[in-house]
DNA sequence: ATTTGTGAACAGTTTCACAGCG
DNA sequence: CGCTGTGAAACTGTTCACAAAT
């Protein structure tokens, strides 16, 4: 389906550069701005965006809109309909319901889950909110992709679990637990003791 | 200073494989178990493993405690002392302070910001509170490592350049921002939507 | 018999360096 | 000229496969 097989660590870095050309005014930018931006070397830079269809950089660098519409198309094109929801409606939980950092994006979220009958009747919300039993009938109705892990440290393998048995395609784990997921499905870790550790990591020993 | 230089996947593998025997009880185990749990190849868990020292595998595996205490004594040799500070008292923020998640780990959260003296009054916490023009003194006199990076989009970029300015090593950017900082100071990048994309982006395309 | 530990091959990214083009 | 685009080299991490160890 892919014309180019584009490398994670790209696309990874074109999610960034989409949100980074999202706020630059100048209408061309060069490899080097960009380097001086982000850090990423002006080489790696520029091959990743080579990879890219139909933008052509010249002496005066890539064109900004032609550049971020390429980036668009890329990302876009398999996240339409990327629903999303929440399990666990506690203080984090809250957080994200709450959150308006999806608008525009092609991610929405459409359900949250909560073993406490009371939280989910009480809460207000854009969205419609379940008892955890209905975890798996919701998700396949409405066809969710994505799941926001919230829930104690007790809870999450377990709910993990049923998200993956219900067919879900990728869990955001907000909890400090490892995991066990079968290997089609794609985690990623933002536990607060998991991203400083990762931190420290970098840092040095 | 290092003994051996252990790449940076594996570091982030060893947090992991630290906080997953945590809860294993078995006193033996081996890399194929870890395998299981983790989805990590067992070549893979071995190699990581051989660059520990002082554990030393058999055909029964390895003993869980020993390998337990090389991680920790690899791990923590550089966090002793890891102060952390949230910038920014809203509702992630808030979240953020009242989590208990880092309580046993070598990270300690001993201050907080807000731009608003009101919250940073009305607040309670158990660690001091503070205006967020007190930012660079506090993160000095503190030895302030880590900042938790909680304050809205249009602030982030103004906040992370004072607090590399103010000596600080590493930053988790809860923010959808791409923060432009000096070489010399990590990120983590764990705002929601970065998170999603993220996944989106394991998927495949 | 089972599992570790590790050279050697392999695969994926990044860097280098420079030809080519606006 | 400055900047892009890209072969080729360098580097980093993973997998393979098997001898060594218990």
């Amino acid at each position: 389906m892919a014309v180019k097989e584009i490398p994670l660590p790209t696309k990874k870095r074109m999610v960034l550069l989409e949100r980074l050309l999202s706020t630059y005014t100048e209408p061309r930018i060069t490899s080097q701005k960009i380097q001086e931006l982000t850090l990423w070397s002006a080489a790696v830079v520029r091959r990743d965006i080579s990879l890219l269809e139909g933008v052509s950089g010249s002496s005066a660098g890539y064109k900004t809109a032609e550049l971020r519409k390429a980036l668009q198309d890329l990302l876009n094109a398999p996240g339409t309909n990327a629903k999303c929801c929440i399990v666990g409606l506690g203080r984090l939980g809250q957080f994200l319901m709450y959150s308006s950092e999806l608008s525009g994006s092609p991610y929405e979220i459409v359900a949250g889950f909560d073993s406490s009958v009371n939280r989910t009747e009480v809460l207000r919300s854009s969205f419609p909110l379940h008892p955890t039993t209905m975890l798996e009938s919701v998700i396949r109705q409405e066809g969710i992709s994505y799941a926001l892990l919230t829930v104690g440290p007790d809870e999450a393998q377990g709910i993990a679990s049923r998200l993956c048995d219900a067919g879900i395609k990728g869990i955001v784990n907000y909890t400090p637990c490892v995991l066990a997921l079968p290997e089609n499905v794609a985690v990623e870790n933002v536990g607060l003791l998991t991203a400083l550790e990762n931190l420290g990591v970098k840092g040095g020993c």
